[in-house]
DNA sequence: CATGAATGAGCATTCATTCAT
DNA sequence: GATGAATGAATGCTCATTCAT
């Protein structure tokens, strides 16, 4: 009863041995690939025979296992959220060794843009999450979730407030998106600054300038003025 | 990028005619609904169809005029680079001559804010291009070109330095690109932010609060330091 | 820009000539062979793989002519349903050839007969509809239409009870279903028929038996019963 | 229908329960649950993946029972034509016994409708069937096998003749599927009557209407003209 | 008996692009 | 310059069926 009378055959891979799943590998193989390519590409520019593909499994699979593209899409994102746990490790290192508030906020610094050069999945899914704004990430249940990040930085911050180092009511929430914004400008728009700005960010030695620069910029930009008043500026 | 290669733009052939059908043509349509379209949704997230429709074009024109779906999408590239470079320099000319250097600098810092704000499919356009590795952009000879603001954020930069408001030994470049990652950040991950921080910007209120803290923060972070050593901190 | 960078390759027929379509005869054999196909196995029975293969025609054609499969089906019913215009003008020879009522029912029987001997598509289509609750063909305007076969009926019937021949008081639309059912019965349940009853009527004389049979029982059914009771007629 | 969350109830396995479970196993739900869906869309429109969501059991089961799709589906025809035998063996052996032929006849047109009324479902099959030329029932053994019905009517049809109330040569095997089609048209193509006629059968009222039309029909169908040719028709 | 994972072919539909006029 | 018809290769998704356990 086959639509068009078209005789069945066999599968044809029964005989040979199975490549690599022995048991039930097929969910894993899919959405690590699905996380490389959707980075990549966005959601737009991945086929889902594409993944498929290059994870050498079935197409059905996809459907099996997430439903539709977007599921697999949410799944993607899903699992590269969890990865903001890695940025929590390097809080916890942070937090451990107690130094003073701005020696804690050069190490936020850094700590943000290791994170950012070690996950470049994470930084690609964000961007085009929110080019779409934000409409697949709003359905996955883990990333809807403040990071530790921010409780972090408020201790910090109140403890250079605290010691007259910082300006008093600073918002930590401005002060945190100010610090992303910081950092991941050389992340997310690296092609367009590198020809409208001039500046080229693949050496190692550039990124550390630039860190420098940034952790410089940050802590001054927080600092109580100190000036002896002679300029009547403000 | 093209099927196979062709880059054929005909362009303006036939001199005289040209003059006239250029105002109610059918190549305008295309490339501002182009314009708005690529915005929204990137290079893979249209259709030409959907283009054509909007347009009330017939479909051959694209290739007619542009030669392909890449083509109409630099030409976009170009058209809104161009729109950005005459902005650019009637903004700095105009509006930041004649004041201090700390005023100046947060002259730049809110008319780059109401820049992002007014010009959302720039900026969309933008990041979908960094997404895709600038690989259009490149191909697009207007836009290969320093932005003004280099220049001017320079002059800046100089004369507060040499006025000791400023600390020296600024890179220019670095500090353009804490500008517009300090600016860039509320629009460019805008929904992620709302949900990992906590912050919202859609009321104009919120808004004003974030330009404000990020001119504090930049002028701030550029100052010299004045402290009177006296703190045992470190 | 394609997709996965394969190599797109000129298109292998651009060389021979076109098949039998000269300027733009891709509709109607699309039409023709979807009345075919949709007739002998239903909506969901044909792939549109299959229509476009019969009829030589490119799948994309579907959709620009009609929309959507159910779009050509659409069209299917429109198509095979003014075949009911035949039924019409074996409707007019009826009429112009003007009889007693007796012989103007027996000839309509007939002309039914024909009619779904002879359009045996516009039946089968016609009992797969009902199936499917006159989903489609409810989006069809031309289909709905009173039968004229139900005014010329009326006449008939009217000249007949005028006539002392047929009942009073008869519904003519009943009487039309009536007539159809007695009809169709022997088109629409031919195969079950053969079996539960016994009956095939694969040719022409069991055909033909059928209906004299339909006609008799049809005449004799509506005529008003004059019988002297007791007495052995004729 | 659910996607991954498939209800799965573990059943009673240990051993000696089998032989109740016999009754509530997998197999009857899978095969009430055909006869719906198959009677509501034909074969072609049910996916194996409905049958099993909506019965609840692993899809596998399907074919453990019956071999294929079309393995259901004929024990679906099987099935429906079974519990028909006994229905029709019960309805003829009461019912219309001890009445005058006249009236067994209309037993027998009352009984045919609301047996249609009351079985959709065998309708539908039915239906479904004989559009695709009996190719499954043609295999259902059980279904071959010549309705009691032909018996029963064989037995009023000889007692009328015997009484000189109906026309002798009156051939049983025609006249019940005059009788099958007077009736079925109601069910069969309920739909396009509605517009083709304009007669709506929704109604209990217009139904017995339908009814009472159809019996006195067939009754009067089957007389002896009793008519004293006097009229001079033709 | 029963299950969930797996499969290859096929499904309706859409893509960017080109042709003839 | 402009149009609508045409094209082949995908697109996301579903099909009936089978495998290992």
């Amino acid at each position: 009863m086959n639509k068009r009378g078209v005789t069945k055959q066999l599968h044809p891979k029964s005989g040979e041995a199975r490549k690599i799943s022995a048991a039930g590998g097929t969910r894993e193989p899919l959405l690590s690939v699905a996380v490389a390519l959707f980075a990549e590409k966005g959601f737009d520019g991945v086929a889902v025979d594409e993944i498929v593909a290059a994870a050498g499994v079935n197409k059905r699979m996809v459907y099996h296992y997430f439903g539709s593209k977007e599921g697999l899409y949410r799944a993607t994102l899903e699992r590269v959220f969890e990865e903001l746990g890695h940025l929590e490790e390097g809080l916890f290192a942070l937090k451990s060794r107690p130094s003073n508030p701005e020696q804690a906020l050069r190490n936020i610094v850094r700590t943000y843009f290791r994170f950012l050069l070690d996950h470049p999945q994470f930084v690609r899914l964000l961007l085009w999450e929110n080019l779409q704004y934000g409409t697949h990430i709003s359905q996955v249940t883990v990333a809807v979730r403040k990071t530790p990040m921010l409780e972090h930085l408020e201790g910090v911050l109140q403890r250079g407030i605290r010691a007259g180092l910082f300006r008093p009511r600073l918002d930590t929430r401005l002060v945190l998106v100010s610090l992303i914004g910081l950092c991941l400008i050389y992340f997310s728009n690296r092609h367009t600054l590198s020809w409208t700005v001039g500046i080229d960010l693949s050496s190692p030695r550039a990124l550390q300038r630039a860190v420098r620069h940034t952790a410089d910029l940050l802590v001054a930009g927080l600092k109580k003025e100190r000036q002896i008043p002679m300029h009547p500026e403000k």
